[in-house]
RNA sequence: GGGCGGUUAGCUCAGCGGUAGAGCGUCUCGUUUACACCGAGAGGGUCGGCGGUUCGAAUCCGUCACCGCCCACCA
């Protein structure tokens, strides 16, 4: 073997992916009697690519999952792609664009067919890319949502729901991006703060010359299609025109004012104008008074005056038709200048007000969003909600951190119908057929609709499927039983359903968690899934979003082939606190890049001085302190470690590791070990300190290898601890009993720091590095003679003593001290230490000491605290003052010594 | 307008009832044969403000301030 000075990433990682992938090392095994570990993939869209948000859920979801497969469970991650209705079509659009095509031309069966070509070339480059990641998901198992197993499933849940009456059609407002030209679900629709303004207009009062009531309004393009005013019906100024008609400026239609609570007296004039087709608490107050709904607005929200024209009248003053048609066909912005210009210039603009206000946009087109009165296809999320409250109510379904149980919560429980209709061609086509009458039948496919049709009709008619497929959301709510086969009863159902972990990001609860809890629930009985693992999202260093227009984004393949897949995932782990966003930066990733080049020379270091896997080794046999020493720490790490990850706690586990691999196996174990490997040493020692090192090397990469699998992974092909590729299949290593663990931790506390205690006196005090000195102990405890013996050489080396002695005299004149429990330590540097310094130094640490043995007296000196605090704490207070007194002495000691 | 989260060392964050922690950065020292992507040492915080509960509060309660997010009918 021999280890390279640097760990290769670029090289190492895509052969090592390679080979456990050919090996089938990420398979699960439906026939195994493991007990299952599923955790499904949140299907990335086929047009993505790996940003740092997918590092951020996928590194989270791979390091449970290796985990979970290390302790022998039976482990599906479930890997595919999200079709992303709207998403991919815009994608292929823009595409077609440059080639000068447009898909309305091409037609619909040639653009879908585009589509999946597109799709063929180019859709998979984000598997490609999770590959580089690292992550192990089950490849072969690959779902696609349009794939022909999953549209079953789609076409068998509309039409159950459908039958069931959880879906039907409707004719109301609803969202209708103008850009896209399709209806979007109010998830869709973003509100963006806009600086507009409240145009105050005068209405005049029908049959009283002079009067008239005046509405305020953001929107005056809409007025067109006003069929009321409303007033509230307590206004103490305006109730009095309930029941008197108003003229409609510029139309000349006569609109009834109206008595409604919707009108809020405080808000505006008092008095609003009612759009029944253009806004939807207008269609409220619409339906409750009977009022015409005109639209004023086609689908690309220009004006359009058909639903109009048979009303339009010309009052001189108020209202002419002929001004009215010149706004036919223009925008809804351009309608509304030419609106406000008209009504200024007939003086029934009262006044104009800058206002800032919220507007819906398009999470995708941009544009603000027109409530237009359409018939769409709509679920009855109400009535799905109930059993998934109580399914996380009772605890079935746990969030974690359990916070966003109350997100969940107050969403379901005002959750409004989900508009599940899309004018779209990419996407599930709704499985609904309509007869020459317009009578629908819905089937899981044409022969049976057919079958209905000829059972309705009495005779074969010609039937004509529904143009408009389904929101992407309504297949990614399937998600969780679709691509094990349902709905044939395979046995991937049975046996992955529900799944354990769902791991996502927090702005995805309601558009893809909430529907997977309602539809799983509905149609398979059981929720989807035990746990919901919320994460945060990745930021910048600065802690601003990633954006394209920020230009902040940082490139997750970027910093693979910079730093290393591993790299990048124990950053991520790190980083991953509960509940928080992830900062991160290329320079966070390059600082915990040195912690894999730590453990990589960790192990070249071993490997040089003939450490190998002992497979005889028994760890309870082991005898020297140093070696029981190690062995205890590193059961603590493990369970550190295995507590941290059942917590979802991958911040400690990171740490946990960090933590035992540089400071504890580096600094400590490696360093202390130098002697015992040196040439001249006890042979039996030295063969034991190896084969310890060994064995918990072997474990830290056990330990490790979920979050960083790559570099464990070669170390442990390397050191030859298994056959290549195997330890993604070893057991979760568990802790194993030490013989005198207590004794050898007292012993290599007592090390440990009098070797620190040493190297702080002489930093201090400023001794060259090359001035060695003997350690003089007084007052040494009993064991002090034989652990002196035993490290003798690693203190000569770490604490550059020339020798280390017990005195049973006093302590030689000049020598900087120290005081370690009952011992003064004592370098003899008479002559090299500035006595001023040390009298100052000592005197300093005194007082410390004396500071806080005071504040530890007047706690003890409180008969509250002696009588109410618990006795273990009472107790190790006077522990506490206990020592401090007694160091205080020997400090006051030394000090005197020193004179 | 509702709701949630945050405010701890220069930076990023743990800790969430018993004497303030980590990583990175800073300063000093160091070519000791794993590692300068290193080693040793040091400095650095009235835990956002104010009240309260408690023997004891960074930690629990109340309140205020600022920062961020989500939801909500474009008068």
């Amino acid at each position: 073997m021999t280890l390279d000075s640097r760990f290769a990433p670029a090289e190492v990682e895509p052969r090592l992916y390679e080979e456990w992938e050919s090996a089938g090392k990420f398979a699960c095994d439906p026939d195994s009697n493991a007990q299952p570990f599923t955790i499904m993939i949140p299907p990335p869209n086929v047009t993505g690519s790996l940003h740092m948000g997918h590092a951020l859920t996928f590194t989270i979801q791979d390091t449970l999952v290796r985990y979970r497969r290390m302790q022998g469970r039976d482990a599906l991650w479930q890997p595919g792609t999200d079709h992303a209705g709207i998403a991919t079509q815009m994608v292929v659009e823009r595409l077609l664009a440059t080639e000068g095509k447009d898909r309305r031309t091409m037609g619909r069966d040639a653009f879908l067919e585009r589509v999946w070509q597109w799709k063929a070339e180019s859709g998979g480059a984000i598997t490609r890319q999770l590959r580089r990641l690292g992550a192990s998901l089950d490849w072969p198992r690959e779902r696609f949502t349009m794939d022909a197993g999953l549209s079953v499933a789609v076409r068998e849940t509309f039409v159950s729901l459908y039958r069931d009456g959880l879906i039907y059609r409707d004719r109301r407002l609803v969202n209708w991006d103008p850009k896209l030209l399709t209806a979007i679900s109010d998830l869709e629709v973003e509100n963006r703060e806009v600086k507009g303004h409240l145009w105050h207009i005068r209405y005049p009062i029908e049959g009283e010359p002079g009067a008239s009531i005046i509405v305020a309004t953001t929107r005056p393009e809409t007025m067109l299609g006003d069929t009321a005013v409303a007033v509230h019906p307590d206004h103490p100024v305006l109730a009095k025109f309930i029941g008197k008609r108003a003229i409609l400026p510029l139309v000349g239609r006569s609109i009834p004012i109206v008595g409604d609570d919707y009108a809020d007296p405080e808000k505006g004039t008092g008095a609003v104008k009612i759009t029944p087709a253009h806004d939807f608490n207008d269609f409220e107050v619409g339906r409750r008074h009977d009022l015409p709904m005109p639209s004023v607005l086609d689908k690309q929200a220009n004006v359009t005056l058909a639903e109009i024209e048979d009303v339009l009248a010309s009052i001189p003053g108020v209202a002419d038709p002929a001004f009215v048609r010149t706004l036919a066909g223009q925008s809804r912005f351009a309608a509304r200048s030419a609106i406000v210009a008209e009504l200024e210039r007939l003086e029934l603009l009262d006044k104009v007000e800058p206002h800032t206000h919220q507007v819906p946009h398009g999470d995708r087109g941009g544009v603000p969003v027109e409530p237009l009165l359409t018939t769409q296809w709509y679920c009855n999320a109400g009535e799905l909600a109930k059993p998934a409250i109580a399914a996380v109510e009772s605890g079935k379904t746990v969030f974690v951190p359990k916070q966003w149980e109350n997100t969940f919560f107050a969403w379901m429980r005002d959750i409004q119908p989900w508009c599940i209709s899309r004018q779209l061609w990419w996407g599930h086509r709704i499985p609904a057929w309509y007869g020459p009458d317009g009578q629908c039948f819905v089937a899981h496919d044409e022969a049976e609709a057919k079958a209905q049709a000829q059972a309705h009709y009495g005779r074969a008619e010609a039937l004509a499927q529904d143009e408009d497929v389904l929101d992407t959301w309504f297949s990614s709510g399937l998600w969780p039983f679709s691509t094990l086969g349902w709905p044939e009863k395979t046995k991937e159902v049975a046996r992955y359903y529900p799944g354990d972990v769902l791991v996502t990001g927090f702005d995805i609860i309601f558009f893809w968690v909430a529907r997977m809890m309602m539809l799983g629930l509905r149609m398979m009985g059981d929720v989807p899934f035990r746990t919901v693992y919320i994460h945060g999202l990745v930021r910048d260093e600065q802690g601003r979003k990633m954006s394209k227009t920020t230009g902040n984004v940082i490139d997750p393949l970027a910093l693979i082939e910079t730093y290393g897949a591993d790299a990048l995932r124990f950053t991520i782990c790190a980083l991953t606190g509960p509940g928080r966003d992830v900062k991160l930066g290329e320079t966070r990733v390059n600082d915990y890049r040195g912690f894999i080049t730590k453990l990589w020379n960790a192990a070249r270091f071993c490997e040089m001085n003939g450490v190998a896997p002992d497979a005889g080794f028994d760890p309870a046999s082991a005898k020297l302190p140093l070696d029981r020493w190690l062995l205890d720490a590193a059961n603590t790490a493990l369970a550190e470690a295995t507590a941290a990850l059942e917590a979802y706690r991958f911040d400690e586990y990171a740490a946990a590791g960090y933590r035992f691999v540089w400071n504890t196996f580096c600094d400590w174990f490696l360093e202390l070990a130098k002697p015992l490997l040196a040439e001249g040493a006890d042979p039996a020692d030295a063969a034991e300190v190896r084969a310890t090192a060994a064995h918990v090397l072997g474990l830290v990469l056990q330990m490790l290898h979920p979050a960083i699998p790559f570099v464990t992974e070669e170390l442990w092909d390397r050191f030859g601890y298994g056959p290549a590729g195997s330890l993604i299949g070893t057991a979760w290593p568990s802790a194993s009993p030490v013989a005198g663990a207590e004794d050898a931790r007292v012993e290599l506390d007592w090390v440990v720091r009098l070797i620190g205690l040493v190297r702080s006196v002489r930093n201090e005090m400023n001794v060259p590095p090359s001035k060695t000195s003997p350690i003089l102990l007084r007052d040494a405890p009993p064991a002090a003679m034989d652990r002196v013996d035993r490290w003798m050489e690693a203190i000569r080396r770490m604490a550059r003593a020339s020798d280390v002695r017990v005195l049973s005299g006093d302590v030689p004149k000049g020598s900087a001290q120290a005081v370690l429990d009952e011992t003064t330590v004592a370098l003899p540097l008479e002559g090299l230490i500035d006595l001023a310094a040390e009298r100052t130094r000592l005197a300093r640490e005194r007082d410390k000491l004396a500071a806080e043995a005071k504040k530890t007296e007047a706690k003890l000196a409180n008969a509250d605290f002696v009588r109410r605090a618990p006795e273990e704490v009472v107790a190790e207070n006077r522990d506490r003052l206990a020592t401090a007194r007694s160091e205080i002495a020997r400090l006051q000691a030394a000090l005197e010594r020193l004179a």
